[in-house]
Order: structure tokens, then sequence, then C-alpha cells
RNA sequence: GCCAGGGUGGGGUAGUUGGUUAUCCUAGGGGACUGUGGAUCCCUCGACCCGGGUUCAAAUCUCGGCCCUGGCCCCA
């Protein structure tokens, strides 16, 4: 038998409907915000990758040769696509643009749980506005749109300005190197790094930018920065919008194309791989062959954020089962077409099976039956059953449906 | 890439000091029931992850691989 591929997952109809229903609320609050989703390749040219992140992550991604002999790979992320895109498309746009998607990703890496092969996001890009509000903007739709999930979590905002101006002289290599064990909040691997250097000062002022939840205190501890009058215009716009946020001025995100404003959120229940929302400010089109155009945007790992919702109680809709017997059948699909017609969900029976059968199956999935045999053909009307009450009744057809209509979801 | 625990019909399981036809529940199909359902009864379908080794004999012991779950590493 043909198993899947590791890391990947099929997605029974119950699963779809859950997960439909999440990415539809994501969809929705992105357009209330006037973000406009839009649709990336599934495969781009490998460098497209490469030039972002680095050579390092070759190693993780699915990649391929085509016919033509392209290096190609399936998309890690979106981000870098969605740039391109902009690039290649969309450069004498009016700014700002607004977009979303919501697609999947590949990366090959060791699955666990809520880290899986191919994996959804759901993301947001802000396109050409490099300002406080553009960028407190971006924060305000992430938080709106976790929040209508109805998943639990917590964000946390950071700032990559301090910790550049702390490490500005440090050489590259272990800039890298701290900021790595800041983001993991290794501080014992801090504190080693650092006495190499032979600066006791910056470790403890690193500590205590870490531990900070104050942003006049951030600013002490970093001294003078140019981009202070920014920061602040951000925050405060975040504290007026009255979303719930922590400072985390240790958020690295990594990568040098994050230029200032840095946020992330986790989520409970979801072991080590609990962070749901990552995002920032950055640079990336001149990269491509831009011009240096700013961003702001944010991806959500859905997968995690389905996991960390579990089971959701689902709307069940009413279902009508159309039972016949042989003199009945054309009579049932004029009947079901009536039905579907008022945008009733309507199975009919496609088994060659005795009515008491038909209904005994229909009664698994449905809430009422339909029956239709030759005494309903001759007189035109339906026999409706509640499979609920077990009670039923002769009605002409147009009665049947507004019964079945009123019912409604349940 | 590393570590731990796992893998028996579609789902959930029993069996593992090697030994007859591999247990039970559930789900599926058919019937008792040719116009009335979920009950009951009967019939039926269907599994030892893959490969090598030990042995008269392997679901059981052993080795390797694959996959699952969780943790580490990484995390664009």
């Amino acid at each position: 038998m043909i198993q899947k591929p590791r890391g990947t997952r099929d997605f029974l109809p119950e699963d779809m409907e859950s997960r439909r229903n999440v990415e539809g609320t994501m969809r929705e609050v992105a357009r209330r915000w006037g973000y406009q989703e839009v649709c990336t390749p599934e495969f781009e040219d490998l460098d497209l990758f490469t030039m972002r992140s680095g050579d390092g992550i070759i190693e993780e991604m699915y990649i391929f040769e085509d016919k033509g002999g392209r290096k190609l790979a399936l998309r890690p992320e979106i981000t870098a696509s969605i740039i391109r895109m902009y690039i290649n498309e969309a450069k004498v746009t009016p700014k700002p643009i607004r977009w979303c998607y919501f697609a999947d990703c590949f990366r090959y890496e060791r699955p666990q749980k809520g880290r899986y092969r191919q994996f959804w996001q759901f993301g947001v890009e802000l396109i050409g506005a490099d300002t406080a509000l553009g960028d407190a903007e971006v924060v305000m739709l992430a938080d709106d749109m976790l929040n209508s999930t109805g998943v639990t979590y917590e964000l946390k905002i950071g700032h990559l300005t301090f910790m550049k101006k702390l490490l500005k002289d440090v050489e590259p290599k272990i800039q890298r190197k701290v900021m790595g064990h800041l983001d993991k909040k290794d501080f014992d691997g801090l504190k080693t790094t650092i006495e190499n250097i032979g600066n006791t000062d910056l470790y403890n002022s690193l500590i205590a930018l870490v531990n900070c939840q104050d942003l006049k205190e951030a600013f002490e501890i970093a001294g003078p920065i140019p981009e202070k009058d920014r920061i602040e215009q951000t925050i405060n716009l975040l504290n007026v919008s009255g979303i719930k946020y922590g400072f985390n001025f240790g958020i690295a995100r990594g990568l040098d194309y994050y230029t200032g404003l840095v946020f992330e959120s986790f989520a409970q229940n979801l072991g080590s791989e609990n962070q749901i929302l990552g995002g920032g400010a950055y640079r990336l089109a001149h990269l491509f062959g831009g011009d240096d155009i700013a961003s702001c945007g944010f991806a959500i790992g859905f997968d995690r954020v389905m996991v960390s919702l579990g089971e959701i109680k689902r709307i069940k809709e009413t279902v009508v089962g159309v039972v016949s017997t042989n003199e009945g059948r054309q009579r049932a699909i004029e009947v079901a077409r009536e039905f579907r017609n008022a945008g009733i969900r309507t199975e009919m029976n496609i088994m060659d099976r005795g009515i008491g059968a038909q209904i005994s199956h229909a009664s698994k999935s449905a809430d009422y039956v339909v029956v239709i045999g030759q005494r309903e053909v001759e007189s035109g009307n339906v026999t409706l059953k509640n499979l609920h009450t077990g009670k039923q009744k002769t009605v002409d057809l147009p009665e049947a449906i507004a019964e079945v209509g009123a019912y409604g979801a349940r």
C-alpha cells in the first residue's frame, strides 16, 4: 500500500469543514481591513529563496530540476514570492499596497507536533507604507485576525534597533550568535559568548533589555536612537488601539532584512512549536532587483492555530434525504432539485435498496427524509418525515420545503 | 541530523516465556423486512509496516529500513 509522504496529512470532510471555517474567518478579517488576496506559484526559482535567506536553507527545501534544467524549489514561505510578484507586476500600483494570501508551503524538516512538511500560512503584506501608522496597522490586523479565530495567545512586540545599537561594535559573526542566544533566552550561552569578547557591561545591558517591559527604560538601556520618534509613535498607536501585548526586545527573527518593528505570537498547548505568528517591518525588494521599498507583514501558522483550537463544535446544517421506490424515482429527482433550489442540502438515494434500508441509511446523516413512491407521484404531494421526532406527514412540496427551511442549523 | 516510545482489518484493541484457523468492539456490504429509520439476530468483507536473519516453527526473538507520536537541533 502506498503511504502518504512523511510529514503530510490527509484531511477528511470534518477536518476540511473546520479548516475552511477558520480560513474563511481570517480572510473575512483581512477583507474588512482592505487587504486583497493574491496567489503566487507553488514553486519558484531556487535563487529567490536563497537570496532572501542564504544557502543554508537549501538543506530544508524541496528542490528539483525541471526538464529544461532549471533549478526550482517548492516554496518554503510566501513573503519572497509576494515581493517578487510586486516587482514583476505591481511596481506602479498606487501605494500603499495591501495584500494577503492563504497558501501551503513546504519544508524538509523533522515532523513533530505543529510542524509538518506541508503546512499552510495565512499572511499579510503591506507594501510601500514606511510609517508608524502602517506598522501599527499590521500589528492591529494580526491581533484582530488571531482573536477572531478564538485561539488563546499572547502577542510580543519588539524592535531591532535597540539590540543593533548595543551590538554595533561587535563583529557580525558574534552579533548573530548573541541574537540567537537572546531569541532562545539562552542566558548561559550568552554569558559565555560575551565573556569571550570581554565586555561584561554588554551582558548586563542585553539582559536588562530582554527583560525590559517598559519603552522608556529600553531607551535608557540603549542610549540615543535616531528612530526614537517613530518607535514612540507606533507604540502610542498600539496603546490607543487597545490591543493586549507585551514587549520583548530580544526578538531577533533571525535575519538581516528586518529593519525595525518585529512581533510574534504564541499559543498554549502546542509544546515546543508554539509560535503561531511572526512578522515585522522589512526591506527585501532591492534584493530581487526592485526599488528599495519598505514593507511590513506577518504570517500565521495556520496548522498550529488549528491544533491549538482543537476540536471545534461545528454548526451542523440541515440535511434532507430523498428516498424513493422505482415508481417514484423520476419525481424524486424533481423534488430533490426543488429542495436544492431552496438552498437546502439534499442527498438523494442512489443505492439499489428498499425503502426501509434507504431510510435507515439516510437517518445516519439527515434530519428529514422525503419519501416518494407511487402514492406521492399520483397525488403530487410528498411524505415528509422528521427523523428526530419520528413524526411524518403528507404535504405539498412548497410546504415541505418551508418546514425544512424553518428547521435551521443546529 | 540526534534521542525516547510506538506500528495487529477503515477506526479502536487482545494476543508477544516463539507453537492449530490471530481476539473483541466498532464501521462497511447483504439479509430477516418489495412503503418507513438508529434496536435485535444472521451472513459477509477486512489486519500482524517492509525486508533480511535465527528456528522444525516468528505478530512474538534479532538486525536494518520506513512511518507515527513526543522531545532536541533548526525555524525563512
